[in-house]
Parts: C-alpha cells; structure tokens; sequence
DNA sequence: CTATTAATATTACTTGGTAATAATTTAAGT
DNA sequence: ACTTAAATTATTACCAAGTAATATTAATAG
C-alpha cells in the first residue's frame, strides 16, 4: 500500500509541528537534523503544512508582542492625559461612549477602566517598552454611559526597574476602581 | 570648530534611536531614507550606538515575548492542577507561602492571585499560543500565609477565538477573589 | 589650503531562506 | 524480480538584509 510511505511522511510533519510548538525559533537546517531529513524535505513539509520561514515566523511573533504593548502602553494611552510627571504622576480622562458599554446594563465593559488604569501606570515610565507584569484591580462601583472617568496614578516604589504603580479612578469624586501594577522598564539596548 | 559636524552627527544618530523607538522594525535602507543619510552611514552609525540589525532585534523581542506567554501559560502554572477539562473547567489549588505574603501583614501579595487566576484561565485553552487579551480581578477578602487558595476557572462563552473565561478564588469556601479573563487562541499556523 | 573627520561607495561574504528542476530512493503492486 | 509512482534528496539560481573591510569623496577647522 501508498499508506506506509504517507504515514512515515505525516508522523515527521507531526514532529515538525510540535517540534516548532516547542521551539519555533529552529532553522530549517536545524529541523532537518531534528527529523533526520534532508533540508529540502522540511522545506516541502512546512509548504505543505503552510508554515512560514523562520524570519517571519519571528517577525511575527515580534510585532504582535509589540503591537500589544503598544496598544495598551505608549502608543494608544486610553483616556486624555491631563498630568504626567515621568516617574511620579499622572492623571487622564476617559469619557464613557456607547460602543464601551454593555448594551443591556450601560455599564462600562471593565477592560476598558483596566487598559485606562494600565495604560497610565505604563506611560508613567519613561523606557523604549514597558511591560506590565502584574496588575490587580478591584472593581468598586459601575461605570455607566457618558460618566467620565478620571484615573490617577501614583509610583509607589521602586526596585530596580520594576515600578509598583497605583491608579485609583473616580467618576465625579466616587471612587469607581483601584488598582495597582507592576510595571518593568527595559530598554532597546537590552532588548 | 569639529562641532557643528559631529553635532550634525549627533542629530541623525538621536532621531535614528528616535525612529527605532518608534518603529523598531525598520531596515538600515529605510533608515538611510527617513534620516536622508546613505545606507553606510546608517550601520556606521548603528555600530557606534551599540544597535543590532533588525533580524537580531526582531529575534530578540519575539523570544522575549515568547518566553512570557510560556512562563504565564503552559509552562509555568501558578498554583497544582487538580482537574482539567480543556476548553470547559478546570481548578487549581495555591498554598500561600512566607515569600508570597506581604511581611508586615502577612497579606498575599495580589499578583499571586491574579497570576493563579490568570495562568489557570490560560491553562483551558488548548492551543499553541494563548494570550490574556483583558483581565479584571475583584478582589473581595484578604488572602493570607499559608491559606489554601481554590481557584475555580469555567469557559463562560466563546466567540471564535476568543474565550471568556470566569475565575473564582476561595479559601475555606470563602470567595477571596472573581476574575474574567479574556483569553485569545492562536494556533502556530497563524504566526 | 591642507589635514582630518565624516560620509559615502564598493566589494566580498554570510544566513536563511524561495523557487524550480533534476536525480535518486524506496517501497508497492504485480 | 521488475516496474512505477511517490517521496526524498540534490542542485542551482536567486533574494533580503545584513557584516566587515577598504577605498573614495566631501566638507570644514585651523
């Protein structure tokens, strides 16, 4: 029968897969030796199996880390900053539209008081990225439709380059959320 | 003087950091355009910033993003798995240990709840990627030394890739903590 | 007006590939 | 045992985005 010849082709491109779930930074040459192939085979298997080069398997990965970071770090600050002293303070503005609610409730789908609150602990750092390690909020009040909400952050200490961050939201002096971060700096050199 | 020249100098290397701040996934060519300088300059002046070629850095940032998704997923589950039905439910048992609390008032330090919460959402997913898109924590009663954290991870719904996941905490049956999380599924394919 | 530095050009080489084609195994079916 | 078709491997020409080294051409300070 064909059936052995396709099942010793299918389990190596199993192994190829799950050698690139586990490391998906392999060369080609370095998968050939993995599977014990030749390069050109592996290059068949990943055409194949739809799996792209090294470089841009990486690049990928790399820009979505970044596009993430960005999104919810520097590039896109939710909310209008009003004060920022590097390092120290801040405080920014968002103001609730339909499109962040929920439909049903009119209240305001919580990610958005967490990329607020996260998006100013993070501008608070002067660093080529910053990195949220941790955050933990707490949900205090609703947030309903065209409140706006103010979020004040605050450093709270520092070791190294890991910043403890608190941000506290309040919408007309009502404390809505607090919330507190750890944020890492790191920059482009380190990188 | 030497001045104005090397300060000429000093101007295209301070927008090329610039630009790769703000785009760090540019080529020397690219560079050479926006800094209106020549290809040689651009790496003469890489060199003498210490800036590595893009394969490099983008290789950098990847693995770096990498190593985080597994350190937070798969690899690294804060807390032991006591039972997992992939894409439904799943629990995880946390002990608070000495190094885990707050010394002054022996208080669980609220990451380690969040990242027990968060690494347990992620645990769900089946797929070579998982990445927490947003996540909100409530937290609801202090956690201390050596309580016994619950925590209690159930897929609510499902909109294709994305999962909301709802995590409860308790310790002694008493709820410490609710946690959504947003969970996003990539398969290795689509990198 | 020349010595010096900066800037640019040029060349040979490297990695990790794509794409296409040709040659060679290998096992299957008869 | 022999053929045949798929699977595998080899080979070649090419590309992007570099490194590294050297040569050449401004530009300008003294």
């Amino acid at each position: 029968m064909v059936l052995s010849r396709n099942q010793h082709k299918r389990e190596r491109q199993q192994l190829l897969v799950q050698q690139l779930q586990e490391n998906p930074f392999l060369t080609d040459e370095e998968l050939a030796e993995l599977l014990s192939a030749s390069v050109p085979t592996v290059r068949l298997d990943r055409l194949e199996l739809g799996i792209s080069e090294l470089r841009a398997r990486t690049k990928d990965v790399a820009e979505q880390y970044y596009g993430q970071i960005r999104s919810l770090a520097t590039g896109e600050l939710i909310g209008d900053l009003l004060e920022l002293e590097i390092g120290k303070r801040g405080i920014s503005v968002l103001e609730v539209k339909k499109d962040m609610v929920f439909s049903k409730t009119q209240i305001l789908r919580g990610h958005y008081l967490f990329a607020q609150a996260n998006s100013l602990a993070v501008a608070l750092i002067n660093a080529d990225v910053v990195l949220t390690g941790s955050a933990y909020m707490r949900y205090l009040t609703p947030v309903y439709l065209k409140d706006k909400v103010v979020a004040n952050a605050q450093v709270t200490s520092q070791r190294g380059s890991n910043f403890m961050i608190r941000v506290d939201s309040r919408v007309g002096g009502v404390e809505v959320s607090r919330g507190r971060f750890t944020v890492v700096a790191k920059e482009m050199r380190e990188l």
